[in-house]
DNA sequence: ACGAAATAGTGGACAAAGTCAACTAAATTT
DNA sequence: AAATTTAGTTGACTTTGTCCACTATTTCGT
């Protein structure tokens, strides 16, 4: 890794960031924040997880995880059961309102990149793709723990 | 675009989300927030610019910029200096210290980089960041106005 | 088996990040 | 010259996120 490698890798970054705030927009206008949708959508795709799952996952502070757990289970868009094998943990599940409410968001990113990348032809997407799955095939690589 | 590329897409999003927070790490344990930083990046590259030119760069509320440009100055990392030509603009300049400041966190940032990448042959880097800006090309092209 | 240490989660108090609307002053439009 | 727009500031506020101390289990070491 020399010095231009890193500086393109940080040019990119800057960009990409800015490309994430357009593909979050959606996000601002929903009843919803960034890391509620975040946890909403590992709840959607993982059966029976725990708060300790979730922070496995994404990196989000316990309490502030909980309080919105909290929150989710106020408003019923979870169900907080506890896990019987051990009686400290408790098994997380949405609720149908909580997969109905993540399903609308999920509809509504879908089309916010279907919107931002409407310029390029069918090649070009598969072009983007193989990128993007390279970039990140190389980047897992670099980040295996040992 | 289809439904395979939408889902790469968003993957390559979570994914990336991710890189983007080890990255900014070291900004964690500096004095800086992160909006903070970015805009010295502005300053630091750009000569003489107002905070209207500041936001025409990165997404940000003018009056949390307004903000933050007063406590630069309390801090003596910038100057300002009312525009001749336009009386109601301020010329924003980082001034030896700001610059200093700015110097560290981007050393600091480009360790963080080598680090992160550090698994990765010069062949690899070279790959990634070919990749990067065929990626970033794209959405480009895509993100053009009209 | 028993005490020490670790793990799961919660709650209070707080700090940081960001927004909104109202405002001053200068510049531009009509 | 009045009306509108643009540059930037300020006060009051909400949202977002962190820190630390705490309870209740579970696991570890001996």
């Amino acid at each position: 890794m020399n010095a231009k490698h890193i500086q393109e890798i940080r040019a990119f970054n800057r960009f990409y960031t800015n490309i994430i705030g357009l593909l979050d927009r959606h996000i601002l206008h929903s009843n919803y924040s960034l890391p509620e949708v975040r946890i909403m959508f590992e709840l959607y795709h993982n059966r029976g997880m725990t708060a300790s799952d979730i922070i496995a996952q994404i990196d989000i502070d316990k309490s502030y995880l909980s309080r919105i757990l909290k929150g989710f289970e106020k408003n019923k868009l979870i169900n907080k059961v506890s896990s019987g094998i051990d009686k400290r943990a408790i098994m997380l599940q949405l609720t149908p309102k909580g997969k109905k409410e993540f399903e609308t968001l999920d509809k509504a990113s879908e089309k916010q990149i279907a919107t931002l990348f409407e310029k390029l032809s069918d090649k070009e997407c598969d072009e983007l793709v193989k990128k993007i799955s390279g970039i990140q095939k190389l980047l897992k690589k670099s980040l295996q723990n040992e």
